[in-house]
DNA sequence: ATGAAAGCGCTAACAA
DNA sequence: TTGTTAGCGCTTTCAT
């Protein structure tokens, strides 16, 4: 078994709790006494457990984050990004993927995967918010995303309306006419990528150029399959975009691979642009524009504010929280100025 | 507060112990009883404390995975696949990250960066076995990886060599006679890409093709960026080969970008085999021929070596598990004849 | 079938 | 400065 504060007590010949004191760098003890005490920790190689002391304390120091899909590099990245941010806190990060289903999301802000962590923050999909305000867990949650809420948790996402804007007025400045937007959602309006194809709306019409529904793709998922049968769908029903602005690099990577394969240039015949700056995008034959969220920012926000709720303990948040983004210009918008 | 077995006891008049009882699913409770207490629990949105639990039975149900970088898709997928592994056994994934450093490494397997956990799966890239030997955690310990140490815990890994052979096979058999390996370290002949460089160097020599060390090309780490300067320092130094296996996926992918930058064509000039079978090999102008590895196996040996661990308790371990690989032929090796 | 009570390892209030 | 003790919420003998 392990070596308990008990043991190293009864083998410095001291109490338990001048050894806890010790172990908790508790500032009025003798330097004699301490290095007594360390000896007897050294020697029977303590080391603290922290199940009782979490339990002592209400706290486990462990955070949970909770995202669609490892497998998609922006989250995976992003989780990297919270994992640093938490260990500034010496807290640590418990990972858990919910495949973006709405049951496994329910699950997960219920707390029923990962019942021992101070907080929770879930990156949904297609959770809804009643699904939230039955939700009965008094662990702080934390919402990202494009997902907007009305509900007493903060959120933290970027501008997703500003940013999708910003991508189709770099493409008309580039002088692109026809630009497609691919990775809508129609069953609803609720759900993301819907303040991305608004803002793709936006621009367009305050450019005066026409946003007619053909030049909207709509997607099944948001990965590289998904905006290669989405771009497929659009070519064979004969619409030929001079540009694609993508939900995410995900799906402009797979709508660029399609556009290749059908003879399509990127980016002479069409320009591509993406959202997530994922590193992947920064290679392949065709390096690829996109809208760069700070995701340490997000990530930063997500375990502060995470943070907050804890310390707080009582106002409810709500808050929106919005990290920066920026325009990175690579490849797949060059020429044709 | 939160509400606990006393107060759900009180609210139903029973004991504390057969509240615990219907909670833990009991054999010998009355059905009348269970519903008097279920009731209880119900009304008053009782959830148990796993934290007490855990002190209790002296686990957590939480492993830790420990891989160099979240950011690269192989390890990424392979955490996805370990936490549904681990899912199936009701236990939960606490991710960490070392950045592939020594440091980071040590700590992660001493458990300091989390010391709430009944087992740690570590994939190392740089500790050594010395540092593994200092350890003095009593946490069992799984790892994953081409690392091979002498020491008492289970390890988990393809066959290596036969892998790297049967990629530079394929090579060969497309009628590729100037094969490079890029990703070799070369700053200790136990680093990782080891294993893979000799399989390399045996198949060549195998088939009778000098395996000269002008075809070895080494790099400072196992990302894209490392891949496309191994590549470029490759070819600027006057070295034409007209194929490529690179330690891994991300490596591939960088010398593809360089060859495209150099106007060298995927396959027609040069084929390019890569390792891991990343999703992102799959798309692309060219599509990556690759080693894939069955993630998901490894994921469940890993996960189920640590069970065996946690429940044998005494003995040492030390096994050396092997899941499969295959070869998966894309576009990067057609052609050429 | 149910209850009483000890104790997992720790922290913190209080005492000395 | 150091020691004593109660108790965090739970499981688990041992009684009843």
């Amino acid at each position: 078994m392990r070596v308990s504060l008990k043991d190293v007590a009864e083998h410095a010949g001291v109490s338990i709790k001048t050894v806890s004191n010790v172990v908790n760098k508790y500032q009025h003890v003798t330097p004699a006494m301490r290095a007594r005490v360390q000896r007897s920790i050294d020697e029977l190689g303590y080391r603290p457990n922290l199940t009782a002391r979490h339990l002592r304390k209400g706290r486990t120091g462990i955070i949970a984050l909770a995202v669609p899909e490892l497998g998609n590099p922006y989250f995976a990245e992003l989780a990297g990004a919270v994992i640093d941010a938490a260990a500034e806190h010496d807290i640590t990060v418990l990972l858990d993927h919910t495949r973006g289903e709405r049951e496994q999301e329910i699950l997960v802000s219920q707390g029923f995967r990962a019942r021992v962590i101070d907080g929770l923050i879930l990156s949904p999909l297609e959770l809804e918010a009643e699904d939230l305000r039955r939700r009965d867990d008094d662990v702080p949650l934390v919402l990202l995303g494009e997902r907007e809420y009305d509900l007493p948790h903060d959120h933290i996402a970027i501008d997703n309306v500003a940013a999708a804007r910003t991508a189709v007025r770099h493409l008309i400045s580039r002088g692109r006419a026809s630009i497609a937007y691919l990775g809508a959602r129609t069953d609803s309006a609720n759900r993301p990528a819907h303040l991305r194809l608004k803002g793709w709306r936006e621009e367009l019409t305050a450019a005066g150029i026409a946003a007619p529904d053909s030049l909207v793709g709509p997607v099944g998922g948001w990965n590289r399959w998904d905006g290669a049968k989405a771009m497929a769908r659009m070519l064979d029903a004969g619409v030929r975009p001079d540009a694609v602005f993508a939900y995410n690099d995900l799906v402009a990577i797979g709508a660029m691979r399609v556009l290749h394969e059908r003879g399509l240039r990127v980016p002479w015949d069409v320009a591509v642009v993406g959202f997530d700056d994922i590193a992947e995008g920064q290679f392949g034959a065709v390096t690829l524009t996109t809208i760069s969220p700070d995701k340490q920012a997000i990530a930063r926000l997500a375990v502060e504010s995470l943070l907050r709720s804890l310390a707080g303990g009582a106002e409810p948040g709500g808050r929106a929280l919005t990290a920066r983004f920026r325009l990175v210009e690579r490849e797949s918008t060059l020429g044709r100025r």
